[in-house]
DNA sequence: ATGGCTGCTTTGAGCAGA
């Protein structure tokens, strides 16, 4: 028999997304501008603020998108945008099992052939306070959520906004948010223990420009002066992690009108 | 200097985000 690669040189790389909209209602134009200029094949939203019930499915169908969602009102809500014909979506989670909490922030399911994590991970507020608890307590269930789907998915990516600066070179000014939330050691012990179930973080197999960031504050022209930080992240099984052929952060989603806070992750994986 | 934007709320000043 011939030798044959693994991956098929006439398909295109697979483009994992992952993007906190603050507010899919008012994102929507931008949504949809970006999903036509970027065209990624798997999308992770977080901060959909919609309930199911009004999730705007036929409008993304329009654009060439089945949506899967878990929203709420107000607050919260996840999505899952596949491109049409990039395979059947299949196996559709939720919630994190045993983990009883009314508040939506993950959502799984099969791509293709590739399982998908969304998750949007508590802000924490504080970490003196009941919600940086709170943040911990669900972080200690996403672990276990994460192994058991490791276990049986090989082809796994782990999306989303998890309000976590893995490390002080995704931090503007390091040392004013030492010890905070999204910087403190419990959290960033979390990130490393994802990690260490054997995920890699796509971004940093890769040269990165420094201060390269994918959430700023809306105050105090923090876009401007490029004062953010680098919470949101796409992690990758060794199967895909293999497979990776770039990761960036696609600053020009923050720029203009009505931005939401943070910028789009974007991961390619080859086929 | 503890604010500063933005989105949401049975519509208003308060919460939450990060």
């Amino acid at each position: 028999m011939r030798f044959r690669s693994h991956h098929s040189p006439e398909l295109p790389p697979l483009k994992l997304a992952t993007w906190n909209v603050n507010s899919l209602t008012v994102r929507m134009p931008r949504l949809i501008e970006w999903l036509g200029s970027a065209r990624p094949d798997v999308v992770c939203l977080q901060e959909t603020k919609i309930e199911d019930p009004k999730f705007p499915h036929l409008e993304l169908a329009a654009a060439g998108y089945a949506a899967h969602f878990a929203g709420q009102r107000t607050y919260n809500g996840v999505a899952l945008l596949a491109r049409d014909g990039i395979g059947a979506v299949k196996d559709v989670v939720r919630a994190l099992p045993g983990h009883d909490d009314p508040q939506r922030r993950v959502i799984a399911a099969t791509v293709g052939d590739c399982r998908i994590i969304d998750l949007y991970v508590p802000n924490g507020q504080a970490v003196d306070s009941d919600k940086y608890r709170y943040k911990l307590d669900w972080c200690r269930a996403a672990t276990a959520f994460i192994a058991d789907e490791i276990a049986r998915h090989p082809r796994l990516a782990l999306c989303g906004d998890f309000n976590i600066a893995p490390e002080d070179r995704d931090v503007h000014d390091p040392g004013a948010w030492r010890g905070q939330v999204m910087c403190s050691e419990p959290e960033r012990a979390v990130f490393r223990g994802w990690i260490a179930l054997g995920l890699e973080d796509s971004f940093r197999l890769f040269e990165q420009p420094p201060n390269t960031f994918s959430w700023w504050d809306y105050r105090q022209l923090a876009f401007p002066k490029n004062r953010g930080l680098r919470i949101d992240h796409i992690l990758l099984s060794p199967a895909l992690a293999a497979a990776c052929t770039s990761c960036r952060i696609d600053r020009n989603a923050r720029k203009g009108a009505k931005p939401s806070d943070h910028a789009p992750v974007i991961a390619e994986v080859a086929q």
